[in-house]
Order: structure tokens, then sequence, then C-alpha cells
DNA sequence: TCGCTATAGTTTCATTTTGAAACTAGTTTA
DNA sequence: TAAACTAGTTTCAAAATGAAACTATAGCGA
């Protein structure tokens, strides 16, 4: 059944709303429901800021990032709501509180790897000063993340496509 | 030399404007790169819309995901201007435009990828309906996005640490 | 060729979000 | 005990967002 509305209409406003709120929601798409938990690019940042730089606490995490007090409260707050984060007794013994990755949390390390090493690719020169990810281990550079196949072989753009699945 | 300026002078004010331009588009940290180019999240949601759902269209993209005209219009211009897309003919034959990624945007593919699958994990029951990414040749599901150490081991958050280098 | 529709935007304006600064409350330190 | 530090919250102005109306060009059918 199709429904059809009169423009103008309560009815037809409403319907738009709901719409637009399932679109990204209740989206059959993975990266739109990401989103949703991740809200913003300050959130991905906070993540890269905790998972990478080590910065655990309020302070902390407000000055390597030079962000709001503020914003930042609200978005600890939404990936703690989301559990992303969790909020953890302070390690060096005192009162206070530090904010920790869940396990949540610290897969999204594939995707924050990713993206720094695009920013390392198009935004540096090659011996540019910059931060590098290593190893802890060896101290060594990492590989690459590339998207590859069940059988190992590295996949491109055109070597992929969406399908709708009706499970 | 440290400089020391009394709060609420000029001096100071413009140098605290100066210090955040800096911290994030001339930070080392390449994810903080990333992240002026990017822009924010509706242009990470329309790339991946044109290299995996394969909308090239303007009234394709506004269509799939639903947002208002004159932001896809403001993000699509920032885009084109950072390299990331590039305008050309349609391939229809009609005098209209299309999107495309260029190989920058290509390039963000296995950031994607990791999202995509970071959201199938935490925002769908196992048997849910939902998009699926295949190989196009076998149609097959594609391996977890990883990161690895040069020699091939998979690499969590506390195998890694961040160095500044001062190449 | 005329008129209608589709496409790809731009403009306008109300609402929402952001961010800077001031403020608050509890904690630690001298 | 007082001063300083930490982690916020509140307030308010500025900026970003988004919905709707508007514009201009392209395509299409008669």
């Amino acid at each position: 059944m199709q429904l059809v509305f009169k423009r103008n209409s309560l009815v037809f406003y409403n319907y738009l709303i709901k719409m637009k709120k399932k679109c990204l929601s209740d989206s059959h798409c993975p990266i739109a429901r990401a989103y949703d938990a991740i809200g913003d690019w300050w959130s991905l940042l906070i993540l890269s800021t905790i998972l990478l730089a080590g910065a655990r606490r309020f302070g902390e995490i407000q000055q390597t990032l030079g962000m709001a007090r503020n914003i930042l409260s609200s978005r600890l707050s939404k990936l703690v709501k989301n559990g992303i984060l969790i909020k953890v007794p302070a390690s060096d013994g005192t009162n206070y509180f530090e904010y920790a990755a869940t396990e949540m949390g610290e897969d999204l390390l594939p995707a924050l790897v990713a993206l720094r090493q695009w920013g390392e690719r198009y935004f540096f020169d090659s011996n540019q000063c910059r931060s590098a990810l290593v190893s802890r281990e060896k101290g060594e550079l990492i590989r690459p993340v590339t998207v590859c196949s069940k059988a190992g072989r590295e996949l491109r753009v055109s070597d992929l496509k969406v399908i709708e699945r009706d499970s």
C-alpha cells in the first residue's frame, strides 16, 4: 500500500519528519547507523585522543584538542551513554575520574588508523615533521590498512558492490 | 622563551585565536588534518554514497541521504575544492554533471569500510535485514579490516603508540 | 516552437548548535 | 585553612543547519 498525502497537510508533515528520522538511525546502511553513535567529528577526535594519544582526563583531552569545555562535556556524556567510553576512577589514586575506551570503542581502531594514514598520505610532505604511529614492541611503522577479500586479495572501489539483503 | 600575556588583552586574544587555528590544521596529528578536509560527517556520508552506493548525481545523493539541498551543495563544493571529488559531465549523455571520487577520495575506502564494519557489528542483530558490502567478482563478504604490523601480525590498541618525530 | 517538467542549485529566514567566558562545586596541595 | 586545581555547568552571542521558496537552465512531448 502506498501512502498518498496532500502536501502541506499536518499528516504529510509529520510523515516526512518520521521518515527523516528513520532515514539515518533506522537505515539499513551501517555507516549511517554508526553516524548516530559517533555523532560528529569531535567524538572521533576525542576517541582518537584517548586511544592513540593516551589522554584520559577531562582537562588533558580538552587541552590536547583545544575544544570548548561544554562541548567536550556533552560529547563525553554521549560517548559514555552509547557505550563507546566508560568513566572510571582516576589511575593516579586521586578522587577524580578518567575516561577509557570500552571494547566497542577500541574496535574503532581500524577506522581511526585508516583515517590517520589517509591524512598522512595527503596532508604531509614526505619529510615533514609529524607524529607517527608505531608498534610498541619494535617501534616500527605499521602496514597500511587495506580492504581485502576472503582470499586476502586487496580490493579497490571497483571490486566492491553493496547488496540489499532480506534476511 | 615563554610568552606571557595579560588576560583580556587583545594580544592575548589574538594569540589564542592563532593557536586554536594552528591546533587542528597545522597539527602534527594526521587525523586532525584529515578533519579539515572531510570537515564533517555529512562529507563522509556523501563520499560513502558515491563510492559504495553508486549515486553520482546531485539529486540522487540528496534523496539517498535525505539532507538539505543547500548543505549538500556546500559540502560538494568543499569536497571538490579539496580534491576529494571531481565534477564531470553526466555519463548518460545529458548536459548535466555528476560527481565522482578522485584517487584521493577513493583512498578513503579503508576508513569507510572499517567504519561500516563497526556499524554492522554493533548496530545490527546478527540476522537483521541490512545492506551488505560484497566483492563484485564472487559476491562474497569481505574480510574485517584490521591494523597490522609490518610482519602481518594483527595489532590492538595496547600494541600501538604515537611518537613525535623531528624529521 | 511552446509549454511543462526535471535538475541543480541559491536565497531567505527560523531554529539549533557551537564556543568563549564566567561561574560553581568538589579536591588537592602548600 | 587558604590557594590552586579539576571538572564540569550556565549564559549568551555567533555560526551552522535545514526547510521552503525561488531561480535558471536542460530535457521532453505535442
